[in-house]
DNA sequence: TTATCATAAATTGGCGCCAATTTTAGTACC
DNA sequence: GGTACTAAAATTGGCGCCAATTTATGATAA
C-alpha cells in the first residue's frame, strides 16, 4: 500500500499559487495597476477559487496588491514617496551591517561573490531580463548573508519586493545596468580591502539610484 | 429604505478577527506555544470558521503563529537568537533616523513626547500592565514618527510585534520598568538638546536590554 | 443625438458541508 | 502490568454554491 503523498507532496507540486502570482508581478507579466480577476487567475494557474483568494489576501498583506472591497484586487503601484522611503530603509539596514559583512567575509566568500557578480555581467549580454534580475538578487542575497543576521536578510528580501512593482524593468538603460555591475565589483573590492566605509558608500549609491 | 451598512459597516463592527487574536497574543491571554483550535476561536470571537482561518493564515504570514499542516496553528515562541536579531534590526532602524528625528522635532513635538512619557510613568503606578504596554507603544510611535519616513514607522511597528510573544510580560522587574521610564526622558532630553549622538545611545540601550 | 435610468451580466465574497488526517480511547495480546 | 493494534472521535482543510455588490448594456425620453 504505497502512499502517493508521503507528507508534503512532491516538491514540484508544493509551490504555492501565491509564489506564482508574485513571480508574475515581479517579472512584469502582471502589470502595475492592472486588476487581478479571480476567474482569470483561477484558469491561468489551474487552481481553485479559494486558493486564488488566499493568495490574493496574502499578497495584499504584503502590500504587493491592493484590495478594494467589492471591487477586487489590483497590482500595487508605489508612489514616488513610498519608493524613496523604502530605499532609505534598505540603505539603513544594508549599510548598518557593512562592518559585520566585512568582518565575517572569508576569502572563500569573496571568491563566491566575484563569481556571482560575473554571472550578473554575463547575463547582461546573454541572459533574459528575468535571468539578469535573478542573478542580481542572488548576488545581493549572498552578500548580505555575510552579516550573520538571518532575520535581517529575510526582512530585506521582503521589502525589496515592495520597492518597485515590476523590478525587472527597474534598469531603464544599458548604462544604468553597467553602472550596477561596476558597483557590485566595487562592493567586493571594499570587502576584500576590509574597508567598511567604502562598502557603505557603494551600497548607498547602489540603492539610491535604482 | 435606509441602508444599514452605508459602505464599510460602522467602525465598531469593522475590526477584524485578526486584530482580536493578535491583541490576545500580545496581552498574553493566548500563551506562547499554546494551540489555537479553530472551534475555540470561532466561539470565543463569535465568528465563522472561514474568518478564523483567514485570521490564522494572516498571523502565520506575519510569523506570530506557526502553522503545522494537518495539526493546526500555535502561538509562535521566538528563540533567543531570533529575538536578538530582531532587536538589532530595530537598533539599526531607530538609531539610523535619530538625526532626522532631532532635526524635525518642534518644541510642540517635544512637549507632546514629555506628556506621553509622563503618561507611561503614571501607568506604572495606576495602570494595568496592558495600559502600560500601550502607553509605551504610543510614546515610541510618536517619537519615531518624527523621522518623516512613514514606511519605516510602519515597518518598525510590525517587527516590534515579532520581538516577544507576550510583550506585556517583557518588563520582568519593577526596576526594569523604571529604567525604561528614565530612558524615555533621556531620549526627550537628547532631542531637546539637539544631540543626535546621545539620542542614538539612549535608543540603543533601551532596545538592547529589553 | 445625448443623458439618464432600468435591467441584465459578471464579479466578488461569505458560508456550510464533507473528505482527509490526526489524536484519543479502548481492547486484546504478549 | 505494559505494549501494540484497532476503532472511534475530533480537528483540520478543501471545495462549491449562492447572495450581495458592482459594472456593462440597452432602451427610453428630453
Amino acid at each position: 500500500m504505497n502512499k502517493l503523498k508521503p507528507r508534503g507532496e512532491n516538491a514540484a507540486t508544493a509551490v504555492d499559487v501565491t509564489d506564482l502570482i508574485l513571480n508574475d508581478i515581479q517579472t512584469g507579466v502582471l502589470a502595475p495597476g492592472s486588476w487581478l480577476k479571480q476567474i482569470d487567475l483561477e484558469r491561468r494557474y489551474q487552481c481553485t477559487r479559494p486558493e486564488v483568494r488566499r493568495a490574493l489576501d496574502r499578497l495584499a498583506q504584503r502590500r504587493l496588491v491592493e484590495h478594494v472591497p467589492n471591487r477586487g484586487y489590483h497590482v500595487f503601484e508605489p508612489d514616488g514617496r513610498q519608493a524613496a522611503e523604502i530605499s532609505e530603509i534598505r540603505v539603513l539596514l544594508e549599510t548598518g551591517v557593512a562592518d559585520k559583512v566585512v568582518a565575517n567575509a572569508s576569502s572563500l566568500d569573496i571568491q563566491a561573490l566575484r563569481s556571482l557578480a560575473s554571472r550578473f555581467d554575463r547575463m547582461i549580454l546573454e541572459g533574459t531580463p528575468i535571468q539578469l534580475y535573478e542573478a542580481n538578487l542572488t548576488f545581493h542575497h549572498r552578500l548580505l548573508s555575510l552579516c550573520g543576521n538571518e532575520e535581517l536578510v529575510n526582512l530585506v528580501t521582503e521589502i525589496r519586493q515592495r520597492t518597485s512593482s515590476a523590478p525587472v524593468a527597474q534598469w531603464k538603460t544599458r548604462a544604468r545596468i553597467e553602472q550596477s555591475s561596476r558597483e557590485h565589483h566595487e562592493m567586493i573590492d571594499a570587502i576584500a580591502a576590509g574597508d567598511a566605509a567604502a562598502l557603505r558608500d557603494a551600497i548607498t549609491r547602489h540603492i539610491r539610484q535604482n
